[in-house]
DNA sequence: GAGCACTGC
């Protein structure tokens, strides 16, 4: 069943027919039996007929149609795309391997040989693999090698639904290279995007009117309770809603409850197992889990651990739950509506954290939650008219997002006019052009003859997989001697906090990180906790003694040694500035001059770039200190504007960094 | 004086 509301799109075609059921003189092998019992094992067929004859296809598939393991088999097996390789995308690695392992079982090959994946740190292909699966950011960078994807016959992209950063921009660019190699008269390249029940007339349109045809899936029947008002407190009312499921069903029915970050999820956490603790007799007990990204995989997998008997499992998670992680037996979910998103304002540069609505689409993903395995029940806890005012779809990454990595990936895919892309949802053309300005000021960008191309540093920064703003820190590091350095703390900048800290033990946090703080700032002490996870080859036990994310850490290594080698392709030099940490300070105040602040004489901090009102964000080590210039990696709006990852600096290196711009700026402060 | 949704190269 479809819950209500959703709706099947108003331009649904006839329903496909079954095929008739295949006749077999013995039974099938049990995988073989597997994969005919799935929905769109019937209609294979006809699939197969309408796809084989199309350029472009859009698949509409329910969870548990089988879409994304069958349908590039079916391909394989009817030989379409012999000639190259058919390349399945995903949002997500995990799922990319999954998916690999899951259809080279059911070949009944080698993972890696006919079957195989690629995400980063990890390739499992050879030159025998026809059937890949990547991470959409994984085929967007081999894109920039090989802009018209020649070894692909067939490129699926799949859960186009969820609007990655990347899958936006490879739309355009399987778009542009199907286009080109037909004008080449080369290969054709087929192109299937698949999707859950959201968007169809959109992808339709953007693919020439390419047909959409859909499958049936295996969800089961969720019932959706509204409030009768609007509630003032979301938090209250999912209190009041789990204790009141908690009292009326069977223990054995677990609880989704979806809540927006940790601070609330810790918060709700002990609250619910104060309350459980005086449950009138004859009351089941309760195990509250908490969910959420940065928690450490030990206790993400707590979620798991099947309740005791006569003990209900309650999960407060963020929407980490909505598809990330799937928690076996959930039977209700309750739905705050709430969401904690980033916002763009490219005007000011500002990204913005805030608490805000879903939209209809996240909505009925958080339902769905509840019918994996049973039929489920779903309490939303706002009215069903705050509903319907709700947006259709979640506002698509790209128009939320600094747009400087992907304009220098445009420009190093060699797009002839980076500022009229085809987007299938377009940014806003003020977000477009401040990504430029912040490529021309970082010297990546130049304009020639009213066109913009990319300069021979650009082309080097759009080799690494990182922001800019790092690329060129690492680019800038041979001139100030420190590369080894720099590798090291730009890789620590650009995966998830290696810091770990837990709420409650603060004190103790503290206490013990005090030996690697640096007063010269975050970049610095980053730099001495990594020498440090070094000097003890990286002890499992020294990390947890000290809360350090061990596996944050492991990654940390991983991606320095990839950036190491692009440094390595580039024949640049690579030194080590040893203790001097001047220079290290130097190179970050040469590629961050344009994030920059000051102390003024009250006390507070402005930018130098635009006077703005700054404030030095609380996990920084600097949250206690007053330097009189520093620079920071970013800013980050909740309830101040925060500067985030802080490093001490002398203002006449800035100067020094960039006289032009900092002259303009002079001048238009006198203006 | 006080805080950080989720992915990914």
């Amino acid at each position: 069943m479809r819950p209500p509301g959703e709706g099947p799109p108003a331009k649904r075609p006839k329903a496909m027919l079954p095929a008739r059921p295949a006749v077999q003189p013995r039974g099938p092998p049990p995988a073989e039996q597997q994969r005919r019992s799935l929905p769109i094992f019937p209609v294979r067929g006809r699939l197969l007929g309408h796809i084989r004859g199309l350029d472009s296809a859009v698949v509409i598939g329910e969870t548990g149609s089988g879409k994304t393991t069958q349908i590039p088999q079916y391909l394989y097996e009817a030989g379409i795309g012999r000639q190259g390789t058919i390349a399945v995308t995903q949002p997500r690695r995990v799922a990319a391997i999954a998916l690999a392992t899951r259809v080279s079982d059911e070949k009944k090959t080698e993972l890696g040989g006919l079957v195989g994946y690629s995400v980063r740190f990890d390739d499992l292909t050879s030159d025998e693999t026809r059937i890949k699966f990547l991470t959409d950011g994984m085929l967007l960078r081999e894109a920039i090698g090989d802009p018209l994807l020649r070894r692909y016959s067939v490129v699926i992209l799949d859960e186009a639904h969820e609007r990655t950063i990347h899958t936006d921009v490879l739309f355009g660019v399987v778009k542009a290279a199907q286009k080109k190699r037909k004008q080449l008269g080369k290969l054709p390249l087929k192109v299937i995007v698949m999707s859950a029940t959201m968007d169809v007339d959109l992808f339709s349109e953007y693919f020439n009117g390419a047909p959409v045809l859909y499958l049936e899936g295996r969800q089961y029947p969720i019932q959706v309770f509204y409030t009768r008002q609007p509630q003032s407190d979301y938090l209250q009312a999912a209190l009041v809603t789990v204790f009141q499921i908690h009292q009326e069903a069977p223990s054995a029915q677990d609880i989704l409850v979806f809540l927006t970050g940790q601070e609330e999820i810790e918060g709700m956490t002990k609250t619910c197992r104060d309350i459980a603790k005086h449950l009138p007799d004859g009351c089941p007990q309760m195990m509250v889990i908490p969910l959420y990204a940065s928690l450490p995989y030990s206790q993400q997998h707590r979620i798991f651990r099947a309740a005791p008997k006569d003990c209900r499992k309650v999960i407060l998670s963020t929407n980490i739950a909505e598809t990330s992680i799937t928690i076996p037996g959930i039977k209700y979910v309750v739905d705050t509506g709430m969401v904690k998103a980033k916002k763009y304002r490219p005007e000011t540069g500002l990204e913005v954290l805030a608490v805000q609505w879903v939209s209809k689409a996240q909505a009925w993903q958080r339902t769905g939650r509840a019918g994996r395995e049973d039929s489920g029940i779903c309490y939303r806890l706002y009215t069903e008219n705050d509903f319907e005012k709700l947006n259709q779809m979640t506002i698509p990454e790209i128009q939320r997002c600094n747009l400087s990595s992907v304009m220098l990936q445009l420009l190093a895919l060699r797009i002839p006019n980076v500022l009229t892309f085809d987007f299938m949802s377009k940014p806003s053309p003020e977000a477009i052009q401040a990504a430029i300005e912040q490529l021309v000021l970082m010297g990546a960008v130049e304009r020639k003859d009213n066109q913009l191309v990319l300069t021979p540093l650009g082309r080097k920064m759009a080799a690494f997989p990182l922001e800019p703003k790092f690329s060129k820190t690492i680019l800038l590091s041979p001139k100030f001697h420190c590369t080894e350095e720099i590798l090291t703390i730009v890789s620590l900048l650009s995966v998830d906090s290696v810091l770990y800290n837990p709420p409650a033990r603060r004190d103790e946090v503290q206490s013990v990180r005090r030996k690697f703080i640096s007063s010269e700032g975050d970049h610095l002490t980053l730099l001495s906790i990594y020498r440090a996870f070094r000097n003890v080859n990286g002890n499992k036990g020294w990390c947890r003694e000290n809360f350090i994310n061990s596996r944050n850490m492991m990654l940390v290594s991983d991606v320095r040694a990839q950036l190491r080698d692009i440094c390595v392709k580039l024949s640049m030099p690579i030194e080590s500035s040893r203790s001097d940490t001047g220079n290290i300070r130097r190179c970050l105040a040469h590629s961050l001059f344009m994030n920059a602040a000051e102390l003024q004489p009250d006390g507070s901090y402005r930018t130098v770039d635009s006077h703005q009102a700054v404030a030095i964000h609380p996990s920084s080590v600097l949250f206690h200190c007053k330097p009189a210039c520093v620079v920071y990696n970013g800013l980050l709006h909740t309830n101040k504007c925060y500067m985030r990852d802080l490093c001490v600096v002398d203002a006449d290196w800035l100067y020094d960094a960039a006289p032009d711009y900092f002259r303009r700026k002079l001048q238009a402060a006198k203006n």
